[in-house]
DNA sequence: GTCTATACCCCGATAGAC
DNA sequence: GTCTATCGGGGTATAGAC
């Protein structure tokens, strides 16, 4: 790993963990282990580098979006999977932070992969309701994209309610809700292979338990 | 209004706008009007002022649920209206922001003020939806507690996509969203006062309209 | 109570040797 | 490419006059 490589991750880290105005140069270099000189030579300056290190952690976030949600199935059950996956929720989402930053909401260049990402994460929760709208398994009536807006908004609120408290369980607590309230979307069907379980009225208080992770 | 009052006012809403890692004593002063000498003679220092002014910002918070959740009624009208006040969303949420910064994170006197604010909130709103489920106006299989948190995060994350994104539509969708599963909970009645259009497969596509504001 | 002056440190960036 | 030295500025807090 080149000290390129090396300041880029460390920047990934620490905005992750403190954003943009939390953390300072200095910081980039104790944790990188990297000299002055080297942020200097390939970075124009810590927004420079925060630029690519926000890049490096969308990376991170679309891989995970992707690996959850692209085996195809029940679209219930892929949104599912998509909500349970395994976070580290105490540390919260390494892009979504990054909009409670003033100087990120107020810098073009450090804000514009922010919201491509999220916008990303959310047109594709949108292609799977979508989906599984078409298949008709899952009620029309709602804009696919305003279900996919309410998935998303509740894990990144998740994160909010947890950090507030401390607690992964008030992130758990918020995702189990809207997989309460998006099985009231689900539709019956004649199909034999339908997942079991997922007839609408049934609220599974707790088929799908959501594990110690949410 | 005297120092001491301008101190804390400025330090809100610095928090609000910029949270605390990102507002310094000086930034406070220019802001307020106040000489550098009655900082420190009213507070001990940054940290005794932010700890005064979250807890402003908190009365704000709650004084505004209270007044949207009081009015009695049917509960999903009862969030309807919570989730629908009119708010500064691109400013974000003055309580919730603060999750987000590392140094109300990891100090105490800073962040318990936030974790019992948004506690308050999600407990207040589980009432309204116990209350509901107790009278039978929403499905009881889904546990109160777990609908409130999916309520406020939904909140909490639509400030996150309407910041990143820089518009405030991206929260209306989400709670547009939220609002549309909650519906799916909403049960049938004998009633003859029911509110009009929530009969449960009804997705009501654009009664309840949402307007400008989130 | 409020003021100005000052202390000390770290911030973000640059210079120039190697 | 990476190093150390250094810069100007602002952060947070204290001192002491008024």
């Amino acid at each position: 790993m080149d000290a390129r490589e090396r300041l880029v991750a460390a920047m990934a880290d620490l905005l992750w963990e403190r954003g943009y105005v939390g953390t300072s140069p200095s910081a980039v270099l104790r944790r990188s282990g990297v000299g002055q000189g080297s942020l200097y030579h390939h970075f124009r300056g810590k927004q420079d580098l925060a630029v690519a290190a926000i890049e490096a952690n969308a990376e991170v976030l679309r891989a995970a979006a992707r690996a959850t949600l692209l085996p195809d199935g029940h679209a219930y059950l892929r949104l599912e999977r998509f909500l349970l996956r395994d976070r580290d929720v105490l540390r919260g989402c390494r892009i979504g932070r990054l909009t409670q930053d003033p100087e990120v909401c107020s810098t073009e260049e450090l804000r514009r992969p922010v919201a491509e990402t999220l916008r990303w994460i959310r047109q594709t929760l949108a292609e799977v309701v979508a989906t599984g709208q078409a298949r008709g398994e899952l009620d029309d009536a709602v804009p696919a994209d305003e279900v996919a807006s309410a998935v998303l908004a509740t894990l990144q609120g998740g994160y909010v309610l947890a950090r507030a408290e401390q607690e992964e369980q008030r992130s758990t607590a918020a995702v189990r809700g809207v997989l309460a309230l998006l099985r009231g979307l689900v539709r019956p069907r004649d199909d034999p292979d339908m997942p079991a379980g997922l007839e609408p009225p049934t609220h599974r208080p707790d088929t799908a338990n959501p594990g110690s992770h949410a």
